[in-house]
DNA sequence: AGGCGCTTGTGCACACTTTCACAAAGCCGT
DNA sequence: ACGGCTTTGTGAAAGTGTGCACAAGCGCCT
């Protein structure tokens, strides 16, 4: 479930908090989702909870831990040494949340050999040989979206069967590579799309008019 | 429909490559999905394809934008300016998209005045003066965790309506204020989870016994 | 030891989404 | 002008996910 992890965050929080125990009602407030939308999720993991008292944080912890992989760390690489992969590569919330950058790697001359967060950009070429020395599974995509493609495809050649892309471009991969994509533009047109809304209710509102399925008048 | 912002961006860069016409099928293979969905999702803007053949690229364009509202700029206004409020605001794909950056505010003395793609850096006080002078209804929360729920707090203060939230922590706000966040941990763990299960299918194919529902054995 | 209150785990119904399948509708060649 | 080919738009079926409601189970207090 794409749930666990939003548990599993909640969870440690509440674990560095001091809290040994929850209830599933307590999570989803803490989650804001249903209180029996966390006892059939968490009852995936099998039954770890007790009657009448509710579930140990720490163990919770664990089996969501062990659920997801993240028993072990997880190296990433990132292909693109631009605004962002320099970001990701210097944020250090990546690694201390268990996926270390185990390499940065570019096209451009001259961004290779230069150091970001502890890690020497190598060029795309090595990008197998990385792969390979290090087990790494899951590769970053921080390159112009034109590029997407041929960073999908070095990555794939290189071993790695798992993609992040930050870029805006539909990127397609060979089946059983996972894919997610994280686009900001589409998070803003939702957004967006949420205040066109909300503005052509206060619209309806105001003319005290029979609210008519289709608003036109797209001017003034 | 969430997928609008993709059929968005597939279409324009259809649009871009200049094709002029496009059936649903083709959008569907596009998008990796089911043309009837792709169908059910356009026809929900309401019959703008023509049977025998296909969808007019650039009027399906300016219809999905009205819906989502894009017809106009959003101006956004960042909350915090560190790492990653500076990329963003560094990053020109923000503005390209119709969200330019309509201001950034920091607590932070040092960060405060300093210029960040064009756009000056200001204190957090100031948030309800510069949103209200620009109409800004989308925040963006680029702060550490742990203060995002005062930046959340500040921002709907100051009269924003749609928040999207980048720390790893999750923000209660009143009834009727969107919120989207984007968690890069909880992608990743999505993608480690994957990775996770096909260790297990590997492991499970390699021993060929009977493939169990609990997988034992964490160690070695 | 037994009863009482609390919380889990889950069967079931309902709502929403996805997919199939096909009639209606347009274009083009003859 | 008409028939055949293509593609839309949509009803109906199949599939998923969500939430309610409650029995089963556990701890605690007496
Ligand atoms: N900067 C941001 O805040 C931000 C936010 C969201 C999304 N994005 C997206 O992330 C991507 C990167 O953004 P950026 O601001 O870092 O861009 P950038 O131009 O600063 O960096 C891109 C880097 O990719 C490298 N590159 C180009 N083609 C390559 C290839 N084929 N193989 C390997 N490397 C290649 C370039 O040399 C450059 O170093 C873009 O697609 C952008 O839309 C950026
Ligand atoms: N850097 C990345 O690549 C990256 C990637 C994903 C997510 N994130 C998340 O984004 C957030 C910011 O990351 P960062 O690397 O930019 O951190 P950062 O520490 O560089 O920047 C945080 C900024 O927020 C300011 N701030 C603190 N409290 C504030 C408040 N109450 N109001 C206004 N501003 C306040 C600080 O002064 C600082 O300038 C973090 O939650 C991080 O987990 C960062």
């Amino acid at each position: 479930m794409a749930r666990l992890p939003v548990y599993l965050q909640l969870l440690s929080e509440q674990f560095e908090a001091g809290i040994t125990n929850i209830s599933s009602e307590e999570l989803a407030t803490l989650g804001g989702v249903n209180a029996a939308k966390v006892r059939k999720d968490l009852s995936y993991l099998g039954s770890y909870g007790t009657r009448g008292v509710g579930y140990d944080v720490e163990f919770l912890v664990f089996q969501i831990k062990r659920e997801l992989g993240l028993t072990h760390e997880w190296h990433v690489v990132i292909v693109g040494a631009g605004n962002l992969g320099q970001a990701l590569s210097g944020y250090g919330g990546f690694g201390e949340r268990g996926f270390p950058v185990g390499g940065i790697v570019d096209v451009a001359e001259d961004k290779i050999g230069s150091v970001i967060g502890g890690v020497r950009v190598r060029h795309i070429d090595e990008l197998a040989q990385i792969v390979q020395s290090r087990d790494i599974a899951i590769g970053v995509i921080a390159t112009p979206g034109p590029a997407a493609q041929d960073a999908a495809d070095a990555l794939v050649a290189a071993g790695v069967t798992s993609v992040l892309n930050f870029a805006p471009a539909i990127v397609n991969t060979p089946h059983g590579i996972s894919v997610r994509k994280v686009d900001l533009a589409v998070e803003l047109q939702i957004l967006s799309y949420h205040e066109q809304r909300r503005a052509n209710a206060r619209q309806a509102t105001k003319l005290q008019a029979v609210p008519g399925p289709r608003g036109r008048g797209a001017s003034a």
